[in-house]
RNA sequence: GGCCCCGUCGUCUAGCGGCCUAGGACGCCGCCCUCUCAAGGCGGUAGCGUGGGUUCAAAUCCCAUCGGGGCUACCA
């Protein structure tokens, strides 16, 4: 029986204001392998507080992807849960509310300086090489924020951060980590349009949540003082915090979209299997242990260490992810590649299979299936089956124009013919005998007939692919193939 | 510039003072298998950024240095 509050609370909050790319994969994976080997609770928010850049499409996008990739979420956007909306939009007059509390408790105040301003005082205090936070003590007579006040302008509420003094916390996957409030501005908790920057909606929502752990990417490191002080401002005890390296690209910079693929959308429409990368996304920092590399969540989630995730950044390099799909396609059921590929290879054809077809394709998919790394491929490779031909140039100077070709056409096709039951066995008997009546080696023998049959020096293997042909397709071929021969 | 984080094969990582002649996986190379291509089997290539310490002993601890990254918004 499972006692409700007992396990850690966890949340993932992305913004629409994009895809959900692989590096925000990752982080959601582990508060969702957190949550799940610990009995806790995951939770999706939408932070969607950036009305211009937020869209419908992202909104979606991130869900769906959520859902393919297998991480299901028990509070949160579509789902519901006893805290109310799981949208910051929803809740901006509970941001206002808090910032309006903070300054009554003198813990925030009003500030009228503008943006302009506060970059010309840092610039100022860059060029002279120190710290750059701002205290507000300028104001008001070293700006124009009097003049700003009287004329009634609406102000930004910003937090004050205590000085002297430092703030210290116990980062789970990188230790102690200090900073000094002097480093740390008096950030702006609420704009002048009354609306909440990130550090205030966040951290009231970690706090109005009951969040236990914050697990989310390093590139939020430096905010945590922000949202520590925050939170104990607010009255409340701060989370624990996990901060995620970053992902990089193969160049070593941060992974963007030159890098190739970075949205985890376009690795499903690529013919990727979840189970693939969400495995390889796990391996980007955290290992099973005992030299393996092929889990699936439920092992994962049985293992999972947050403390032992790694410190490093990652490189996102494809070429790991190729092979993983490679090893998770062959492990489908034959049946179930099947049913993955049909669709493809009707999307290929521009037409739906029949039944015979269907059939045709459900016998030779065990061998195309190991020779797959991506579901498009297995498409690719039975083209030849359902569709005229199409011979492919460089093969066919490779193996037609040799001596003896003539004559192995030829004479397959008469053998061929002449076969009684239509069969990979009886096929590869009788080109077998074929063979050593010509007196010709396998890779000589059998290559003319692949490209004929084929188009291609590359197909599956030739006698099963011969049977799910049929036989009047291949002698089709192998006369059209003997016709081309001598009307070049 | 300042603050913070990070640094083991090309890549992801194991390693937490002697078990390391540094292990596994991907990639790459070779061999085997073989009707092509894969898959599979076997073998190989390749690494502790650098310099100082501490210690009988360091990839493991300390310092410095170099390199990479993040933050430094009324963006999240």
């Amino acid at each position: 029986m499972t006692v409700s509050g007992a396990g850690p609370r966890v949340r993932f909050a992305p913004s629409p204001t994009g895809y959900l790319h692989v590096g925000g994969a990752r982080t959601a994976l582990y508060n969702w392998l957190f949550a799940r080997s610990r009995g806790g609770t995951m939770i999706l928010r939408s932070d969607d507080t950036d009305q211009e850049r937020n869209s419908d499409e992202y909104a979606r996008d991130i869900l769906d992807s959520m859902r393919w990739l297998g991480l299901d979420w028990d509070e949160g956007v579509e789902v519901g849960g006893s805290h109310g909306s799981y949208r910051q939009s929803d809740r901006l007059d509970r941001y206002a509310e808090v910032a309006d509390r903070l300054v009554v408790e003198d813990k925030a105040y009003e500030s009228f300086v503008t943006k302009d301003e506060l970059d010309t005082f840092h610039a100022k205090a860059r060029s002279l090489g120190v710290s750059p936070a701002y205290d507000g003590g300028a104001e008001p007579d070293e700006f124009g924020a009097a003049a700003r006040r009287m004329a009634g302008a609406t102000p930004t509420i910003r937090f004050r951060v205590p000085r002297p003094g430092e703030t210290t916390f116990d980062d789970i996957v990188r230790g102690e980590v200090t900073f000094e409030h002097s480093q740390v501005d008096d950030f702006v908790i609420l704009r002048s349009n009354r609306t909440p920057t990130y550090h205030l909606a966040s951290t009231v929502d970690d706090v109005d949540y009951r969040i236990s752990h914050v697990v989310r990417g390093e590139d939020l490191l430096a905010s945590t003082p922000k949202h520590i002080l925050l939170t104990e401002a607010m009255g409340a005890e701060a989370p624990r915090y996990a901060h995620l390296s970053l992902l990089m690209g193969p160049d070593g910079k941060k992974l963007s979209k030159r890098h190739g693929h970075t949205a985890i959308a376009a690795y499903r429409d690529d013919g990727y299997l979840s189970a693939a990368v969400v495995n390889y996304l796990a391996l980007l920092g955290w290992n099973p242990g005992e030299d393996e590399t092929t889990v699936s969540l439920d092992e994962m989630v049985e293992r999972f260490q947050l403390d032992s995730v790694s410190r490093n950044p990652a490189i996102f390099d494809t070429e790991k992810l190729e092979w993983l799909n490679g090893v998770y396609i062959r492990a489908l059921d034959p049946v179930a590649f099947t049913e993955r590929i049909g669709p493809l290879v009707e999307a290929d054809l521009e037409r739906p299979l029949d039944e015979d077809e269907r059939a045709r394709l459900q016998a030779i998919a065990p061998l195309i299936q190991e020779r797959s790394k991506l579901l498009p491929d297995a498409a690719d490779q039975v083209r030849f089956l359902f569709a005229d031909v199409a011979y492919d140039e460089t093969s066919w100077e490779k193996v037609m124009t040799a001596e003896g070709v003539p004559s192995v056409l030829d004479e397959s096709s008469k053998r061929l013919s002449e076969l009684e039951v239509w069969e990979t066995d009886e096929i590869e008997a009788s080109l077998r005998a074929m063979l050593a009546d010509l007196d010709l080696g396998a890779r000589k023998g059998f290559q003319p007939i692949r490209v004929a049959v084929s188009g291609s020096t590359v197909s599956p293997p030739l006698f099963e692919s011969i049977e799910a042909l049929g036989r009047e397709q291949t002698l089709q071929r192998l006369a059209g193939a003997r016709g081309r021969l001598d009307g070049s």
